[in-house]
DNA sequence: AATCGTGTTGCACAGCATTGCAATAACATG
DNA sequence: CATGTTATTGCAATGCTGTGCAACACGATT
């Protein structure tokens, strides 16, 4: 404020100045900055008014390099910016933050490169913990992190001996199957892109599996991506290949946007003649112009799991790995005619 | 893999452990991992093979201790899961991992206390920068990372003394003004939320500037939140409150998006009996629901812009500060009526 | 007044990697 | 064979903070 030249080179504050500045040890200034730690009021307030005058914040790397970690929480995801994945990085960091943590986003492209090189980076800041939104960790990397005690959490991917946390892909298909068998539709189809996630393709596998064991024959397309165009794109492909169907089943919300869109182009009525449902409940599905039934899933619910695995993993770093299923459920929208 | 017990306590491995494996110092090890340095072919092999045997990755932290910075850029933020921040977030995060860094992402809620433990906690990182998205620092911050050398970079708010990049909010309102003008309309109305963000009120003052030049009477409305609600709400008020408007501006798009939905409802045909332009471009305004004309801001490009000051101000910390503004392009689709 | 207890404070070391400097080994040259 | 040169390598210091341990002062108790 009125020193004018700050300090030599604007370099970062350290507790060596705010001790110098104070008359104390350096020990006090690190005791002023401990809860509970023994010193007299009165060299507090000094150190405390050193520490104001200068700008004084704790080295957090320092603090972690002898505790051997830091509060960093990694975030490995690609597609950060597509809808729902946004919302998993904004709920995750928020419950993070709560607890402390600093989280780190990765955001990576599709190759095994980019994985192993973020796991890596996040390996090298001696990270708390790694979450895995979206990709496998190739078996090289989770042995790494194995040998650094470093936790790893899988989202929506299951991996024998890894804590995860995933929804209830196969109720969820039952669900939307159920919800679509109530309309008295007969010719169901779904859609997926191709080399599906785990996640999406349990979906997928799901729905057909009780539609074949209802007695009718699925149709089911896969396209390039699982965004809107890949779902206006599946559709157009559904269409062009036979009868319409009258029951359709997207893996994922974006992709029944863009089917919407391309069945009412095509002049389908839903859901008269058509009823659709999506996964995931992304804030636009509300939106007026969709009113799409679909299945939730819990952004913030699943933060909440991710923080408990946390606690407990940390505690004890040699419990058994634990795979937690949460609930989805199904949001009843416009999309989907009123049964019989 | 074949060991077992890996190490100790599940700890993270040092070079003190690799050293030891290998059969050399510890400075060996650390010149085994510095590109240039000094060391035998047949000892770095031996340390390589040593670290990929132990699954030893470099301690940042320590490196940054040394450096006195870390590699981490803080993200702050707020809203993180809208669609605009989203991509924000992803491009920048790309942007800054493709640079070397690490983007911790602070996802904050609106209080000044908020923006400020923020602040506070990446300081304690010794954050290479801090980038904020929304939400400007207080002053006291300001003066904090100033003290401690650490950059500022603002992005879409001016504040003098420091860092920013924004789009040119003004140019993007006049063609948006000239785009409606253009259509023959006569009922201007602007749609904005309530205590905006400089670079929200910037738009709404500078449309309803040139409005006024013309000589005409423009409607401001504003709303409690810029989201798809508000925008609903915003365009409910404004059929309520008198002639409905044949031109509308928009400040982005997701207000957008709500005032049409509410629009078309309200039976209102959109582009024939109004006109409506947002702000942004974000990738639902190209779907066919909506289609909507607007003004793009490219998020790569602004991450671009950032790495650029970055880059400058890291080689120079006494450079003076700079403002960078990018252009805005409009982007035809089709709520915009066709020009007389 | 002597002694004890309590509250403070400083010293020194740990934790990890980098790097200047000095020592060593290996090799070449006269 | 002696000496000079070069390539390696280890030592030790550095950067910053947390904390056990010992020293110290001061007030209280008998």
């Amino acid at each position: 404020m009125a020193d004018g030249k700050d300090n030599g080179q604007g370099r970062f504050v350290s507790a060596q100045a705010v001790a110098e500045r104070a008359g104390v040890s350096r020990s006090a200034v690190s005791r002023a900055f401990t809860p509970g730690a023994s010193i007299a009021p009165g060299t507090l307030a000094r150190v405390h008014e050193a520490a104001a005058a200068l700008g004084y914040q704790v080295n957090d790397l320092a603090r972690g390099l002898l505790a051997n970690r830091s509060r960093l929480v990694g975030l490995v995801t690609s597609d950060a910016d597509s809808p729902f994945r946004a919302q998993m990085i904004a709920a995750l960091s928020q419950a993070l933050i709560e607890r402390g943590n600093v989280p780190a986003i990765i955001n990576i492209g599709p190759t095994t490169e980019d994985v192993a090189n973020a796991s890596r980076q996040l390996l090298r800041y001696r990270a708390e913990a790694t979450v895995f939104l979206s990709g496998s960790p190739p078996e090289s990397m989770v042995e790494l992190t194995r040998q650094n005690g470093q936790p790893l959490i899988l989202i929506n991917r299951a991996e024998t001996g890894l804590d995860s946390v995933h929804c209830d892909d196969m109720d969820g298909a039952q669900q939307a199957f159920e919800a679509l068998s109530l309309t008295g539709a007969s010719r169901f189809a779904v859609i997926n892109k191709e080399d599906p996630s785990p996640s999406l393709g349990a979906r997928e596998q799901a729905f057909a599996g009780f539609a074949v064991a209802s007695g009718f024959k699925p149709g089911v397309v896969r396209v390039g991506h699982s965004d809107y165009d890949g779902g206006r794109e599946a559709a157009r492909r559904l269409l062009a290949s036979g009868p319409a169907p009258d029951a359709l089943f997207c893996v994922n919300d974006l992709m029944a946007f863009g089917a919407l869109d391309h069945l009412r182009e095509a002049g389908l009525r839903v859901p008269d003649d058509v009823s659709v449902i999506g996964f995931d409940d992304v804030p636009i599905a509300a939106w007026t112009s969709y009113r799409l039934t679909t299945l939730r899933q819990d952004p913030h619910r699943i933060a909440k799991e991710v923080v408990l695995i946390l606690d407990r993993r940390i505690a004890d770093p040699d419990a058994p790995p634990v795979s937690v299923y949460f609930p989805v459920e199904l949001v009843v929208r416009e999309t989907v005619k009123a049964r019989r």
